[in-house]
DNA sequence: ATAAAATAAGTACGATCGTACTAACATTGG
DNA sequence: CCAATGTTAGTACGATCGTACTTATTTTAT
């Protein structure tokens, strides 16, 4: 009785149970970030985390449940990482500024662990629909269009110019993170992230106004 | 005797047999590009092919082999379609513009079957070791290479500024590329392809010459 | 045409996958 | 401290994976 067929009596509501399951899930996101989504099995996660099969699994109930709490709590550490410290900037170019570098540096704290999950499991979800993928798109979708109203407030607060398509620069700020993610986990090349902060700092300037260079430059320490 | 513990005695040379594999490898570009090289399986092959496992496990021995057998029929098919048109056209900025206009075209044909199978393909495998990856990582390489040396020789040539890095600019050029792919992939944005086109045209005329603005001017029906 | 060789199918095996179900263990509230 | 309940382990099953080996079927060369 303590676990019916459809198990959804109790949920591991417990200061132990939500430990345990807080420390599988931190697994499970370098895991996945590492070698996929797909590839993130109950059996080596259970290896991993020291436990049993059966063991993981009654936290989950389903391999995609697993998956979509994987997801959730890399969403949790993208927002606390990245978009917190910018809550309480004022919106325009210098949110821009320090939402996109916040970003391109939490990619890089993790070089060596696979880089972003979001760049792997959306890639590697893409062409499979299923509540998983459906996830992601909601998960990327918004931060693109964070960026790309950011950018729009920048326009509208005149730090950008006039003509400057916000959606167009979310395509080439998202761009060059995922081009830096890409270049670095893949060939290995050093100094992929520097290539990315120049390309995005070069483009943003061709764009932007006196006002919103001036804003730029008079911040240092929050920016990056 | 056919079929000895290391089968290496005959490969299939013969007409039938390079008929089949090659039909084998078509679908299974297909089906990585849609799906990932790693649940490209045998079985499901197989089936996909009207044939039975052990006749898809004849071609290749292993399924390393099939993954090797995959990249390379991918990278010819690459060749065929981008680098070979390209061969005639003298070196620089044209030869970039027409390169990189003839990579998003390759990948925008492919657009309801994938997409770019190199995106998703090394992004799979940029953390697992082997040859495979060792592969990818040389075609892929070798392409952001040549990109490069395009750049480099249309700055050698006055098309480019002098200042213009053109590693820098072969990063940007590859960066739109993947993410007009993965945004028409994930996040179905129809106009990905257009945003991708706009951000390079761009950014190679804001680092052009009046020499290498004029040369792009003149090119029509070669370009794109 | 017929022997030889190449190609494909058939069959089998161990490993691992996701997922039930049951039993043991730990934790907590009364 | 004990019963109730939440948490983990144990065990088992069918499916599918990659791969080896044997047999049948074409295709090619003489």
């Amino acid at each position: 009785m303590a676990q019916t067929v459809l198990q959804q009596a109790h949920r591991f509501t417990t200061p132990k149970g939500a430990g345990t399951r807080r420390r599988i899930l931190k697994l499970a996101v370098e895991f996945a970030t590492l070698n996929g989504l797909e590839a993130l099995t109950i059996g080596r996660l259970a290896e991993e985390a020291g436990m049993s099969k059966s063991g993981i699994f009654a936290h989950f109930g389903s391999k995609e449940e697993l998956q979509l709490a994987t997801v959730a709590a890399a969403g949790v550490t993208f927002a606390e990482r990245v978009l917190a410290p910018a809550g309480d900037t004022e919106p325009g170019i210098v949110r821009l500024y320090q939402l996109w570098h916040g970003w391109l540096g939490w990619v890089e704290e993790n070089r060596d662990r696979g880089g972003c999950f979001f760049a792997a499991a959306s890639t590697e979800f893409d062409g499979r629909p299923g509540r998983v993928r459906d996830r992601l798109v909601d998960l990327t979708k918004s931060w693109l269009v964070l960026l790309e109203q950011e950018a729009r407030d920048a326009r509208d607060r005149g730090e950008l110019q006039a003509g400057t398509d916000p959606r167009l620069l979310a395509f080439a700020a998202h761009a060059y993170v995922e081009e830096a993610n890409w270049a670095n986990q893949l060939l290995e090349v050093e100094n992929a992230f520097t290539y990315a902060r120049t390309a995005f700092d070069q483009r943003v300037q061709s764009s932007a106004t006196e006002d919103g260079l001036e804003k730029i430059a008079n911040m240092k320490p929050s920016k990056r």
